[in-house]
DNA sequence: CGAAGCTCTAAGCCGCCTCTCAGAAAAGTC
DNA sequence: GACTTTTCTGAGAGGCGGCTTAGAGCTTCG
């Protein structure tokens, strides 16, 4: 599991988010915190986390109805639910929904971390990301469009890999500094765009119909349509 | 059965732990113990073993559960358990998820070995690598490429047959260095561009394509085309 | 006990990559 | 068309990742 994996806690109960946070965090997770329904849904879109941990109990819109939320938004992170002991319907209901995994309360921070690094490592195991005829190998960091083989810097593949596993959405320069770069303190730089720039480089090639969007005001989108 | 075989010792009694587990090291394993069933299946995760001791009496997730969460998670790693005379219905259990043998306490250490190369050899079966045109032979640990023999030193054998093991794969330094050298901690060593350099001279004699590449911020990868 | 070979550390060098900056170009606004 | 805002691009400096080499402990073996 590489560090810096960002995880989205949303609980209300504050003895076990109390515990489990700072838990994670020990552990080299980004982690944030959301104590209710709809903030969670918010969170969940503004922070990008790689795994989402989710009551089902919570003011306001309950866990699944965040659920719903997200693969309603297109968000494909995988989402493990907190359950009360028993509460069979509640998870047949998550697990319609798209969770992929649930916990039952109390639980041992063990059993979580199993679950979570199971869910994490079928997400970044040997995964090929495609868009369009671009196909990106993220196990042998090989890029590809059409046949024609791409080599690419480490920081260029950094930043289209980060934009393949997002297809379509619009990535603000902030977004993919903080993400591609790990920088969160906004310096005033324009690194993005002159990567950006690097990329379109080798992977538009003069004549093929171009995958990387400017998006005025907003930022870049990968697609191929 | 090569050195450097990596074993799982899961048991809580140390006077079975403290007998073992020196034993084997003895012989050239590469051991690590969990004292219970969570450790354990942490352990699992993170160490990556070629082969599981399980007990089945641990405090907290007995073994069993360590068993079937190791098979949750798609870790088909040979896994041995550890019972008490004529615990019939543990062994059935086992047995139905998945564990690959058991012994019963008390035991003798020359029993236990045999059932272990028994395992290790079904897995690793006579099994050469191939990449291109080098073969790596497991069983007999020679190399070749081509019609030229390749004579390696240990260390420099383990790091190309692991790279054989994951052709293609862009493998880090930290992943070798924990893989191959067994050290977890990142302290400041070049050991494994060192090694590369060694292979590099014996593998890719000058005129050969060569095998090995570095992927420059990321790691090296073994790779024909 | 000496020699040879293996393993690892450390230091220096080289070249590519990364990033900054300034100015050009493009897009939007009046 | 003039002006503002946003994006693109070319050039260059510096840093850092990676390679090489020498040599110091260790082990092994005669």
């Amino acid at each position: 599991m590489r560090p810096g994996t960002r995880v989205l806690l949303v609980e209300d109960d504050r003895s076990i988010a109390g515990f489990v946070e700072p838990e994670l965090e020990r552990l080299g997770f980004r982690v944030r915190c959301a104590y209710d329904g709809h903030c969670g849904l918010e969170e969940a879109v503004r922070f990008g986390p790689d795994l989402v941990l989710l009551d089902i109990m919570l003011p306001g819109l309950d866990g699944v109805g965040v659920l719903k939320g997200l693969r309603r938004q297109g968000l494909k992170v995988p989402v493990v639910m907190l359950t009360a002991r028993d509460a069979t319907l509640d998870k047949v209901h998550s697990l319609d929904h798209g969770a992929d995994d649930y916990v039952t309360k109390p639980f041992e921070m063990d059993e979580l971390l199993a679950r979570m690094r199971a869910l994490l490592r079928r997400v970044e195991g040997e995964e090929v990301l495609r868009v369009a005829d671009l196909e990106v190998n993220t196990a042998t960091r090989e890029v590809r469009r059409g046949w024609r083989e791409i080599e690419l810097t480490a920081r260029e593949y950094d930043l289209l890999e980060y934009m393949a596993r997002n297809p379509r959405r619009v990535l603000s320069r902030g977004l993919l500094l903080s993400r591609v770069w790990g920088q969160e303190g906004g310096v005033t730089t324009n690194v993005v765009e002159v990567y950006v720039a690097y990329l379109r480089k080798k992977v538009d090639a003069p004549g093929e119909r171009p995958l990387i969007r400017t998006v005025r005001g907003a930022g870049y989108a990968l697609r191929g349509t």
